[in-house]
RNA sequence: GCCGAAGUGGCGGAACUGGCAGACGCGCACGACUCAAAAUCGUGUUCCUUCGGGAGUGUGGGUUCGAUUCCCACCUUCGGCACCA
């Protein structure tokens, strides 16, 4: 056996022994728990991978073989989430069909996570782009169709007249359009919606019930955005009733002015002559401004007044009615009550305006003038029957009164839309749709599943707001499913995130044609045990996935309603060249090929468990790995010593250790705690703490023939997860162990044996630490005390003072107090 | 603006429920091996020090016998949301 450990002659001798033996196949022993362990699946592009990605998908791997071990049938696959606009983009610089570039670059990934020695059963890969797969998510379509969760309605989007496209809000600058500067407008399509917001009240709920990090529970609380409150109804001179949202009705008697978001239904209607040309100007100068500026909170609030007014519900005063753009449409009803001495945006755009202030909130009932706003909950003044009260009380009795006159009820409103779905785009999967002059939006029926994607050549947008499909006639041009006469398909594609919103399920039986799923193969791994992957997708994926699993239980397809029961998020790799994240276009990646091939697999995997714990942002370093290389050379350097001496005999003159035998339970405590927990690096550290340890007892002499045996044997299992192939190779070529170690259990420890016989007690003397004394773990503590009080050091630093107690921790510290 | 996470040696980071701050690794210094270098091995490595000690986990307070850990205020960095009535 050589010197020195050369990985690539490892490496080289296990890959195809592992693929040969189909290693990393699900298990399916029935006498074993099931456990299924899944990557966020990701969008293969063309840079490939960087060791950023190893950060993803070490631990895992790691985490899965550590499970395979302990006994577990182990569901961890790979697939890929290939639709979306990057490969299409790609395809239209590089003039390449997306099918044919998606095929390289997943190809690419496959490679380098084989690379990684990434435990993935191989064989139950997907991809989102094959048909045999979005058929299924057409069927989910159909599915969400049926149960009158997709719909179609009016969205409207950016339009350059110019360039004759749809722009992506990011790509309209000042109302102008950033290719060629030409002035936007807003164009109203017909797009497909799915009704997620009928979901919200159980994804608020259900959140209570998952193991996920709080940040992300947080973020989709957040996202959801759950209100209570009432809406109060304001009735216009001509009778219009005009609906606003408040959480606030406890401040209903200061209000001075209602504002309708400018796409408001009744603000042409409310608007008087005298004010039609300011009213249409506001609307159309606010129509240019982005979302962006819109949106923007220290802008100037601007407005109108509409020339009406509507009667006040409880003091029967008129209020005059504005149109303000800080108004949206898309929140509760598209109209708000203003309040300016208790809404801070209100109070801004009071003051703009020249508008009035009442104060109806205090803090303690006295009035306090209206020159700032209070936003606070306080005591009711100037409101009729309801001053005195505290706002709590005023909340429910005002809302209450008015409902007992029809004036309003209680409401609840929610910021979460509905997801819109509908791409105007090639690749992605086409909403299996036909619409018919006569019966209107046709479902296309599940057996006519897919709706392929049709071949064209030229993937550039149309130039009229419609996908690319629309050109290729021959596929549009379909008779109606349901009364046979000529038809067109819908010729837009679904956003990618529908198709990652089921994927999960797939992966338990991979080529089921009879549904989208096997039922007793998803009754049997999911819900997903634990899943991985970046924050990014905190309010995206994972909500719509969420949404999708709720639609199919309610429709019976499955027995669960969360599809995640642990998340777990994974750290972000930053370079170390420019402390950003890696990416192709900032030139800073370095690839997992790179290292691997300087440094060997293991060290790589080891590197980037190492590095920080596993959720934290931690930079690349190249010297870490060049440490854990160094630790692997130190395991091998020692492990063929002792074989060596055991092949010697000479190994039978060492002596029988006590403490080695504990120190290898506390070991395999530490390390099968750290595993379970996430914390691969102090399972790393851990394991190079060992080695040290054993290194000095190996020259020490210490600890018998049998003893060493037992400990290389435990250890190269406990290394197996994090450093696959040099532990194979010790454990079978050096220790000569039958079978592959990745097939072996996971080391067992006892608590009891692991605990030490003495500890070592810190001695405080008012809490400064003076000396440090030895004792029987057992040993009764007036003894302990009794032994630090006596101590020298001890002594010399209460220098005579008296002693007022004498705190004592068991097995840990005393704490003289004196003075 | 609002919400969230995090601040520990020269660096990445340890420290389970309040109980030895700095595990483990990197880097650096010195030594061994070598003609020499690399590699490897060994020793040391928070700072200050009059060598007795003293200070120290972003800053300032507080609770406690005892605080990196709990509480209050503030500063900095990162992430999310961004007129949600």
């Amino acid at each position: 056996m050589s010197k020195k450990y050369n990985f690539e002659q490892v490496e080289a001798k296990w890959q195809p022994v592992w693929e040969a033996m189909d290693l990393y196949a699900a298990g399916h022993d029935p006498d074993k728990p099931d456990r299924y362990i899944l990557d966020f699946f990701p969008y293969p592009s063309g840079s490939g991978l960087s060791v950023g990605h190893a950060r993803n998908y070490v631990p895992t791997c790691v985490s899965a073989r550590f499970m395979r071990m302990q006994g577990y049938n182990v569901l961890h696959p790979m697939g890929w989430d290939a639709f979306g606009l990057p490969a299409e983009n790609y395809a239209i610089t590089h003039n390449i069909h997306p099918r044919e570039s998606t095929r390289l670059f997943c190809d690419t990934y496959r490679r380098q996570m084989k690379l990684l020695e990434c435990s993935y059963d191989w064989a139950r890969e997907i991809n989102s782009t094959h048909p045999d797969y979005y058929r299924w998510t057409q069927w989910f379509f159909l599915l969400l169709h049926e149960r009158g969760l997709a719909y179609q309605a009016l969205g409207e989007q950016w339009w350059c007249p110019g360039c004759q496209t749809i722009l992506a809000n990011e790509q309209v600058e000042n109302g102008r359009c950033w290719r060629c500067d030409h002035e936007v407008t807003k164009k109203a399509l017909q797009q497909w919606y799915f009704k997620i917001t009928e979901y919200a009240d159980r994804l608020l709920a259900d959140l209570d019930t998952i193991d996920w990090p709080e940040p992300i529970k947080l973020m989709q609380r957040n996202w959801i955005g759950r209100s209570e409150g009432a809406e109060v109804v304001f009735r216009a001179a001509g009778g219009d009733e005009i609906a606003v949202f408040t959480t606030r009705p406890d401040t209903l008697f200061g209000v001075t002015f209602l504002a309708l978001a400018p796409e408001h239904p009744l603000v042409a209607k409310l608007t008087t002559a005298g004010r039609q040309t300011a009213v249409s100007d506001y609307i159309a100068q606010s129509r240019r401004k982005s979302d962006i500026d819109r949106q923007a909170t220290n802008q100037a609030k601007t407005g109108v007044f509409t020339g009406s007014s509507a009667i006040h519900p409880l003091t029967g005063q008129p209020v005059p009615v504005w149109v303000a753009d800080y108004v949206l449409m898309g929140y509760g009803s598209g109209a708000v009550m203003g309040v300016p001495g208790h809404d801070e945006r209100d109070f801004a755009f009071a003051r703009q305006h020249g508008l009035e202030a009442i104060e109806v909130i205090t803090p303690d009932g006295r009035p306090q003038g209206v020159e700032a706003c209070f936003s606070d909950y306080g005591v009711l003044i100037n409101s009729g029957d309801y001053s005195g009260m505290d706002s709590q009380t005023a909340v429910s009795r005002i809302t209450a009164d008015l409902a007992a006159q029809g004036k309003g009820r209680q409401h609840v409103s929610y910021k979460l839309r509905d997801w819109l779905i509908s791409r105007q785009r090639y690749w992605g999967a086409p909403i299996p749709i036909v619409h018919c002059q006569s019966c209107g939006a046709v479902p296309v029926p599940a057996d006519q599943l897919p709706v392929e994607l049709p071949d064209i050549d030229d993937f550039a947008p149309s130039g009229n707001g419609r996908s690319p499909l629309a050109r290729a006639a021959d596929w549009v041009n379909t008779p109606c499913p349901r009364c046979g006469q000529p038809a067109q398909r819908e010729t837009d594609t679904m956003d990618g995130f529908a198709c990652s919103s089921w994927y999960f399920l797939r992966f338990a039986s991979p080529r089921y044609e009879d549904g989208p799923f096997d039922p007793a193969a998803v009754a049997r791994w999911l819900p997903v045990d634990t899943y991985v992957g970046g924050a990014e997708h905190a309010v995206m994926h994972l909500l719509y996935a969420r949404f999708w699993t709720k639609v199919m239980f309610d429709a019976g397809l499955i027995s669960f309603t969360e599809p995640f029961t642990q998340l777990r998020n994974q750290g972000m790799l930053l370079s170390n060249v420019d402390g950003r994240k890696m990416s192709k276009s900032r030139g800073n990646v370095v690839t997992p090929d790179e290292v691997a091939a300087q440094y060997g697999t293991d060290a790589l995997r080891g590197c980037v468990l190492f590095l920080g714990p596993f959720d934290a942002e931690v930079t690349w370093e190249e010297t870490a790995v060049r440490g854990v290389a160094r630790f692997l050379d130190r395991f091998w350097r020692l492990v063929g010593e002792v074989a060596q001496e055991a092949f010697h005999a000479k190994a039978q003159r060492r002596k029988e250790s006590k403490e080695f035998e504990r120190r290898r339970h506390e070991l395999v405590q530490r390390l099968t705690h750290d595993m379970a927990q996430f914390r691969f690096n102090t399972a790393v550290a851990a394991l190079m703490e060992h080695l040290n340890y054993l290194l000095a007892a190996w020259e020490a002499g210490e600890g018998s023939a049998a003893q060493w045996q037992e400990m290389l044997n435990v250890y190269t299992r406990l290394l197996a997860p994090i450093a696959p192939f040099i532990s194979e190779e010790v454990w079978q070529a050096v220790l000569g162990q039958p079978g592959s170690v990745h097939q072996q259990s996971w080391p067992s420890f006892e608590a009891a044996k692991a605990a030490a016989a003495q500890v070592t007690v810190v001695v405080q003397v008012n809490g400064k630490v003076r000396d440090r004394i030895v004792v029987d773990v057992g040993e009764e503590e007036g003894r302990v005390k009794q032994t630090a009080v006596s101590s020298p050091k001890v002594q010399q630093a209460i220098n005579g003072q008296a002693i007022h107690n004498i705190i004592i921790i068991p097995q840990k510290l005393v704490n003289i107090v004196a003075g």
